[in-house]
DNA sequence: GAGAGCGCGGTTTTT
DNA sequence: CCGCGCTCTC
């Protein structure tokens, strides 16, 4: 196996470095890139080769991700590759629910209850309270709880070092943690960081439990902390073959303790790795990789390493400044719209990210989607599982499956209202505890008559308590316990049948009159999920582990169970993209959790001092590369933006992000003009065809600003700082003075010509944003706009993995091998460093050569060999009738025959005011139905018509002006979905 | 002792 | 801007 033929075998896609790392004899090999360099690819390619070339059994393969996501991106991609049969017998998942199997399987060695349940966030936020407060101790519980994590999470590093630091130890964190541990232990229950520990426990004292394994890969391994490197190693023990893929420029998890240290030990440990970097970016337009790169650079202890630019320059990445937040979200869907109609449906709205430092960001801009109808999708934020009234059913779930969860007991008994009070319970758990027996026996007791408990339990309560929670829930666990994998439809069955005996529903009508519709809904698409589950993970051995000869395994066939853990386990965003290709989703997502994943579009917005380096954050370098990461996600066009007033108070200005201020010149001021090359250059990133100017034409409507020209260039204006709430028109409608900003000076130093601010088309147009983009008939309907790209755009179009288009035009680095591109300052690990004193530099030097003999082949031959048409699109350019007097009503065409449900929103030409009662009539009569038009297929669909007004409770929120609307309703929390959903078969 | 009402601080990111 | 903890009433 040592002389591949990549013709042969399938290596045909990876170009020579990757097919290097793919083939690579070594024991260990490190595989160390950049963003887009296919290091994913890679990785799952050498999964492939490992079993069709050296011959290993799939099932002797471990593969660890760092998210569910990349769990599940990966297996797809593997499937896709080997088939289904095989890749189910490999051990992948994130390392906590791999951990988690090992444990199920074989914890009993360790003095593990088979039935153990995983504590989530809450659970132990919860514990530590409670301990906090019980033994007055005087520490912060948040502080204590992250400490906690920490020194789980640290593994075998700390301890030989620093005794002297662990002096230090406030005493009360300690108690603390013994607390914390004693109650986990008594309630039968792992948190996170000890699915890892008690992980490294089993294998350490059992190595026979992993005697069968060949291979070890890990994925995103710059995240890695102490105890996964631990964990790793075990995995690996029996033959030490590692593979890792990483890149200590996108390291943004040392919150959770992840060390890019690892990297260091790892080539200590095994000092016969074989270290490939990949230089090639297949991702981004050149100009996107350069400003991401300025932005990295600013750290200057990085680890430098080359990133080629596979592709043309494209447009320049954008820093745009708006008035406010609000302000931004809608500026974000006037960009999102131009950018679909203007690349004539060859994008999409599911080709756009909208990445956020943080979840509660989102609000904003899910705000102006919702009221332009644009359809989206949250992924990472609030989860499903956290609503209310979901956790209610889980918590009785838990309650049936493990009866000594105490905290879920107690969390029950008075869920629905049965008029036992927070004094009570508080009494009964110290009871419990005092009598060193569970809650949930106590009650039992109590309520048969076997012991007296001491609280005092009224009688009408009492038989509350016996029949509607004990009795109920007994029966159910009985019921659990015959249930298994041959009785598929039980678990449904399970919840069902208990949501029933409660009478939830009516439950939530009482107790939550607004939305309980909405909350019942949730029930239900709670069931679904456990019927998802039982379809994917149900009866297939998705969670199986190898038998090892002479080692005995536990069964679990606890269906029960497994649903529990895969909600603690799987709690992020799934995404189901066959159901989704119906719908085509805007993504939001925070930058975490876009890790890994590319999209054409990307928007960066609040890219201010205080949200990205975000004002809790330590670590501002991790900061920075958190902005790194979200702009490398880009593929041709890149948006940050930032609003020069915080949504607080109009008063306190907000500041650039210092990662961006030195660069703000080379940053467009606004979006790009979509001319031709533009549109053709990304047509050829994607690898999508371009579509011809006709096809683009046909589709504008009239009225439709060509450019980035509806929000002014420069809101800042000292004189009126405060006209920011109720739009004093004058301030925004006058004449930019240029680059007056605090920031930097721009310099406007390119061709991007500065278009001049017209004053009366500023305020109509900035005033007529909210109604013109709500509800000019079939422009921004999602039903319509589907139509009219599907029309266009029914080509084949994969966003998710490229398989790197260019091979042609991508020069591989003749001298690939070296590794001086990456570790230009080797730690302290003394054993054989490559050519070592590389210049700091030399890998941008080289980065800089090689991106202008690029442009330079590339800009002016791209171009011609394929289309030799250049600049046509001037006609597109001028085809502004929009400059006009804007408010004349335009005469709505339909892009397209809309069908019967042609759908015209009553818009009236006036200017929005504040909504006044009289006026909502009118707008009460328009058809708040955008939704209509959408498929309702998939969950996130469910998602989205909760953002949007529901006929009848809400007013059509797109109508209204939208300061009033957002301060009168409650604010809607976004169904964050997770859909445990499997790539069925 | 249960529940409704008001005031205050506070929450980054994920398994 | 949202859950909490505190107070007051039943």
């Amino acid at each position: 196996m040592s002389t591949t033929n990549p013709e042969t075998t399938g290596l045909k896609s990876l170009n020579k470095a990757q097919c290097r790392a793919v083939t690579s004899n070594a024991p260990t090999v490190a595989i160390l890139a950049g963003p887009g360099s296919g290091k994913t690819h890679t990785l799952m390619s050498r999964v492939v080769w490992l079993i069709q070339q050296g011959g290993y059994q799939p099932t002797d393969i471990i593969v660890a991700t760092f998210t569910v996501k990349a769990a599940r991106e990966m297996k797809e991609r593997i499937r896709k590759a080997l088939g289904q049969e095989l890749e189910k017998k490999i051990v992948l998942g994130t390392f906590h629910s791999i951990a988690r199997r090992y444990l199920a399987k074989y914890g009993g060695r360790i003095g593990l209850d088979s039935k153990f349940g995983i504590a989530d966030d809450g659970d132990s936020r919860a514990i530590i309270q409670r301990i906090c407060k019980r033994l007055d101790l005087q520490i912060e519980p948040s502080h204590a709880k992250l400490w906690i994590s920490k020194r789980k999470a640290k593994g075998s590093t700390s301890t030989p070092a620093q005794n002297g630091k662990q002096l230090k130890e406030n005493p009360a964190l300690v108690t603390c943690f013994q607390g914390y541990q004693d109650h986990l232990a008594r309630s039968n229950l792992l948190d996170y960081d000890d699915l890892l520990v008690r992980s490294v426990e089993l294998l350490q004292n059992h190595p026979s439990c992993v005697s069968n394994v060949q291979a070890v890969l890990i994925d995103e391994y710059q995240d890695t902390n102490g105890i996964q490197y631990d964990l790793m190693k075990l995995f690996a023990q029996a033959r030490q073959r590692i593979t890792i893929v990483g890149d200590p420029d996108q390291s943004i998890y040392g919150w959770r303790s992840a060390e890019i240290r690892n990297l260091y030990r790892l080539l200590r440990d095994y000092p016969e790795t074989d270290e490939v970097s990949l230089e090639e970016n297949y991702r981004s337009s050149q100009s996107i990789l350069d400003i991401s790169l300025d932005v990295i650079q600013q750290d200057k202890k990085r680890y430098k390493k080359v990133l080629l630019p596979v592709h043309t320059k494209g447009a320049k990445p954008v820093l745009r400044k708006l008035k406010s937040s609000a302000a931004e979200g809608e500026w974000i869907v006037a960009e999102i719209r131009r950018a679909v109609m203007l690349f004539g449906g060859m994008l999409k709205h599911e080709d756009v990210a909208i990445l956020l430092r943080s979840a509660s960001l989102s609000r904003h801009v899910e705000s102006a989607l919702g009221k332009a109808g644009v359809a989206y999708r949250m992924i990472g934020g609030h989860k499903f599982y956290d609503r209310k009234e979901i956790k209610i059913v889980l918590d009785y779930l838990r309650v049936v499956y493990q009866p000594d969860n105490n905290d879920a007991v107690a969390r029950v008994i008075n869920a629905p209202r049965r008029g036992i009070g927070e004094a009570t319970i508080k009494s009964l758990l110290e009871e419990a505890e005092q009598a060193k027996m569970s809650l949930w026996s106590l009650l039992w007791r109590h309520c048969r008559g076997q012991r007296k408990a001491t609280t005092n339990i009224r009688a009408k309560m009492e038989q509350k308590l016996n029949t509607e929670l004990l009795r109920i829930v007994s029966t159910l666990r009985q019921r659990s316990e015959g249930m298994n994998e041959s009785s598929p439809l039980t678990l449904v069955g399970l919840i069902d049948d208990l949501v029933r005996q409660l009478n939830f529903k009516r439950y939530l009508e009482e107790e939550y009159v607004e939305d309980h519709e909405q909350r019942w809904a949730n029930v239900q698409e709670l069931v679904n999920l456990a019927g998802d589950f039982m379809r994917d993970f149900g009866k297939a051995d998705e969670e199986a582990l190898p038998e090892v000869e002479g080692v005995a395994q536990a069964k679990e066939d606890d269906l029960l169970g497994r649903l529990l853990a895969n909600v603690a386990l799987a709690s992020d965003a799934q995404k189901d993209d066959k159901e989704q290709g119906k719908s085509s989703l805007v993504t939001i997502s925070t930058i975490h959790a876009a890790k890994g994943l590319e999209w054409p579009v990307v928007f960066v917005p609040s890219v201010f001092t205080g949200s990205i380096p975000h004002s809790r954050a330590e670590d501002s370098d991790e900061e920075r590369r958190l902005l790194y990461v979200a702009m490398t996600r880009a593929q041709v066009l890149l948006y940050l933006s930032c609003p020069l007033y915080g949504s607080q108070g109009l008063s306190n200005k907000v500041e650039l992000s210092p990662f961006v201020a030195p660069f703000v010149g080379k940053f467009a001021q606004k979006g790009p003009s979509f001319d031709r090359p533009v549109v053709e250059g990304a047509a050829k990133i994607l690898g999508r065809g371009a579509p011809t100017e006709k096809a683009i034409f046909d589709k504008i409507p009239p009225m439709f600003s060509p450019e980035d020209d509806r929000f002014p260039i420069d809101p800042f204006d000292p004189k009126n700082p405060d006209g920011l709430e109720d739009d004093a028109d004058g301030h925004c409608a006058r004449a930019p003075k240029r680059q007056r900003t605090v920031y930097a000076n721009t310099g406007g130093g390119d061709g991007e010509e500065e278009r001049p601010w017209k004053p009366d088309y500023a305020t109509t147009m900035e005033k007529s944003s909210e109604f013109t983009m709500s509800s000019l008939p079939g422009f921004v309907s999602a039903g319509a706009h589907r139509a009219a790209t599907a029309a266009a755009g029914a080509q084949e179009t994969t966003t998710a993995t490229k398989q790197h288009p260019g091979t042609g035009t991508s020069r591989r680095r003749p001298d690939q091998r070296s590794l001086l591109g990456f570790v230009t300052k080797e730690p302290k690990t003394q054993h054989a460093p490559p050519p070592s004193k590389a210049p700091a530099d030399l890998s941008f030097t080289r980065y800089q050569a090689a991106a202008s003999r690029h442009a330079a082949k590339h800009a002016p031959a791209a171009t011609s060999i394929d289309l030799p048409r250049p600049a046509i699109d001037l006609a597109l350019t001028q085809h502004k009738l929009s400059t006009g007097p804007a408010l004349a009503r335009p005469n709505a065409p339909k892009p397209t025959d809309d069908g019967p449900r042609k759908r015209y929103a009553v818009f009236s030409s006036s200017p929005p005011r504040p909504a006044s009662p009289d006026e909502s009539d009118e707008k009460k009569a328009a058809p708040a139905e955008p939704e209509q038009s959408r498929p309702a297929a998939s969950f996130h669909t469910t998602t989205f018509m909760s953002a949007l007004p529901r006929a009848g409770v809400r007013r059509p929120v797109g109508m209204g002006p939208p300061p009033a609307m957002d301060r009168l309703r409650k604010p809607f929390k976004p169904l964050t979905i997770n859909r445990p959903k499997g790539p069925s078969g």
